[in-house]
DNA sequence: ATCTAACAGTTAGGGTTCTAAGTGTTCGTC
DNA sequence: GACGAACACTTAGAACCCTAACTGTTAGAT
C-alpha cells in the first residue's frame, strides 16, 4: 500500500502512483497463487540468480538473515524452492528454484510486461527513449539506502 | 521489497528501483519509530484526510475492513490516532490523527523531501521538467488496478 | 411496526515477517 | 592442534496482516 497523496505532483510522487499501480495489479496476481510480495520477489531473485546463499538474499533484500531464513521455510514447503549444501561448506546453503517456482515466475513476467505496456500507453517511441534516458541517469547514482 | 532486477533496463524497472530505494530510506525511518509501512501509509492519509471513516480507510489502501480494523487498533493503542462516533450515526467511526501521529507524519515529510532532492540531483532543472511532464503524462490515465 | 438485507466494524485463527538469542561451522592466531 | 571470533543459518516469541465468521446498526419494503 502507497497511495500517500490523492494528487501527486513531485516526480517521485508521480512514480511512486505509477509502480504502486502496477505492484499493486502484480500483487494480486502473487496473492492468488499464495504468495506475499516479499517472497515473490525472492523468487524472481532466485531464477535469476540461481544457487545464491541465504546471506546474498538477505543483502539484496535488505533484511536480516533470520527474515530469509523463515521466508524460505515458506516457499520450500510450497516446492517453489530447494536447498542444498555442498560438500566442503557446510554452513552455507545455496538456494534454487525448482521448475514449479520458474514456471510461476515465468507467467508473472508475461504478464507485467503487458500491463507494463498497458501503462506506457500514452507514450510514443521518442518519448519513451527520454523518459529511460533521465531515469537511467538517476538510478546511475542513486544513493544508498543507508539512513540519515 | 523489490528489488527484482540485478540491472534495470525497461522504464517501469527503472521506477522500481528508484522508488524502492527511497521506499526503503522512509520505511526504515518509520520502523525505528515501531511502525509498519502498512500503518505510516494510513496516517500519512490521515493527516491529509481527517475525520475519514474506516471504510473510506479500506477503499483507498485497497484491503478489507478487517485489516484496517487490526491496523487502526495498533495505531491507536500507540496514540497516534483516534476513533470517535458521532450522535446520530452509531456504527461509523470518524478517525483522526491525533498530535503525536501529525507530527510523526511532519517529521517524516521533511525526511522525504530531503530524499527527493538526493536522488533527482543528478538532473537539472530542464531536465526535471521534462521528467515531471512524461510521468505526468502516464498517470494521467492509468488503468485502473483490477486484475487481468 | 416489523422484518429483512445491507452496512460498518470487530473478533478468531493462521501465515508472514521481524528482533533477539541460540546452533553449528569455518577461519585465524597462537 | 586448540581456542576464540566471525560467520551462516535457525529457533522462539511477538506484532502484523489477511480470510472467514461474527455483532451491532441503519435503511427500506411490506
Amino acid at each position: 500500500m502507497d497511495a500517500r497523496e490523492t494528487t501527486p505532483t513531485g516526480s517521485l510522487d508521480l512514480m511512486r502512483w505509477i509502480v504502486w499501480a502496477q505492484r499493486k495489479i502484480g500483487d494480486d496476481w502473487i496473492r492468488e497463487r499464495g504468495l506475499s510480495h516479499e517472497q515473490s520477489a525472492v523468487l524472481v531473485y532466485l531464477v535469476r540468480n540461481p544457487g545464491v546463499i541465504q546471506r546474498d538474499i538477505a543483502q539484496m533484500s535488505r533484511t536480516s538473515a533470520a527474515s530469509v531464513s523463515s521466508l524460505l521455510q515458506g516457499l520450500e514447503r510450497r516446492g517453489f524452492v530447494e536447498r542444498r549444501t555442498e560438500p566442503g561448506n557446510e554452513r552455507s546453503k545455496r538456494v534454487y528454484a525448482t521448475p514449479a517456482g520458474s514456471e510461476l515466475i515465468a507467467g508473472f513476467d508475461t504478464a507485467m510486461t503487458g500491463v507494463e505496456e498497458t501503462i506506457l500507453a500514452p507514450l510514443d517511441q521518442a518519448e519513451r527513449a527520454t523518459l529511460r534516458a533521465l531515469l537511467t541517469k538517476i538510478a546511475a547514482d542513486l544513493p544508498q539506502p543507508t539512513l540519515s
